[in-house]
DNA sequence: CGCAGATTCCGTTAATTCATCGGAAGTTTG
DNA sequence: CAAACTTCCGATGAATTAACGGAATCTGCG
């Protein structure tokens, strides 16, 4: 099994550090019921697991000037797979990639400053198949990962 | 202006923080060419402008036994909105809820640990709706956004 | 039963990292 | 040209993390 059993505390510790990462470990610690140490310990053994696989910032798009949201669909060939990839790659406003089945190939979400960079983007994809682009309205904010562990 | 000129120092600390956001700042600073307490207080301004919101533990999906990520998109009608977005909010397995342009109302991102979780979450979601489910197959890995600053 | 061995915890302490301070250098403002 | 402002540096004090040694609990197996 993947999940080589995970308990309570395990799950407490990485909903806390998802939701702030720079939390100190001994308040992550009183939280759970654990000393400093044993808090320590337990997210290194995550750590060595592979279940907590780093720490990242969180950077509000918006604030960034990027405040345009937009999920860009392809529908394409076999033979254009690896040069659509590779066009992906080499894109910045470009920040998910996700090959999917059913009729759409790829589905992307992009970040961009205004509606002219969109229409750059959707322009250069267009050229391996037929997109269907949809702008973001509203996102609601992203759940921790913690709260599937439970289901 | 949202960006009130991010210089070419601060996005190289923003980069390095969203790569590892537990890199020592003396580490992030001798990388871009600055002192401790200068980069210290550089992060620290960037935190009051709120384009760093803050930091979170990167966890493993798959690590977690969540190794399937399927893309539910839904076509539904205004009255469905609201109780559809209280429906979302209270599906641990759905991590994403974007609000969508077009002829999709909802896109939302799933992980489950099997697929007879994701029958439950599609049959859930079809009550408000025309869903379509897509499998994703493999997702490239998430592009860090400073890159998207530049261009 | 009961004794290794392993695991996980705690308290303490050492090492690392971060926050704060005073002061210098450079820029902008009046 | 001086005053105010900004941003930097080096040094120091405060906070956090990492690394012990030892105690308690659990496991496996004679």
């Amino acid at each position: 099994m993947p999940t080589s059993e995970l308990d309570r505390l395990d799950i407490a510790i990485l909903e806390a550090l998802q939701e702030n990462a720079c939390t100190p470990l001994s308040e992550v610690g009183r939280r759970v019921g654990l000393s400093q140490p044993a808090t320590s310990e337990r997210v290194k053994r995550l750590e060595d697991r592979g279940i907590l696989a780093g720490y990242t910032a969180r950077l509000d798009a918006a604030a960034l000037g990027l405040g345009m949201m937009a999920i860009i669909r392809l529908k394409t060939t076999q033979e254009h797979i690896k040069p659509a990839l590779k066009a992906f790659a080499e894109m910045p406003h470009v920040i998910e990639v996700h090959r999917l089945t059913g009729e759409d190939c790829f589905l992307l979400k992009v970040l961009v400053p205004t509606p002219g960079q969109l229409e750059t983007i959707v322009d250069t994809i267009a050229r391996f198949g037929a997109v269907t682009t949809s702008l973001v309205l509203r996102s609601e904010p992203v759940k921790p990962l913690g709260k599937a562990l439970l289901g």
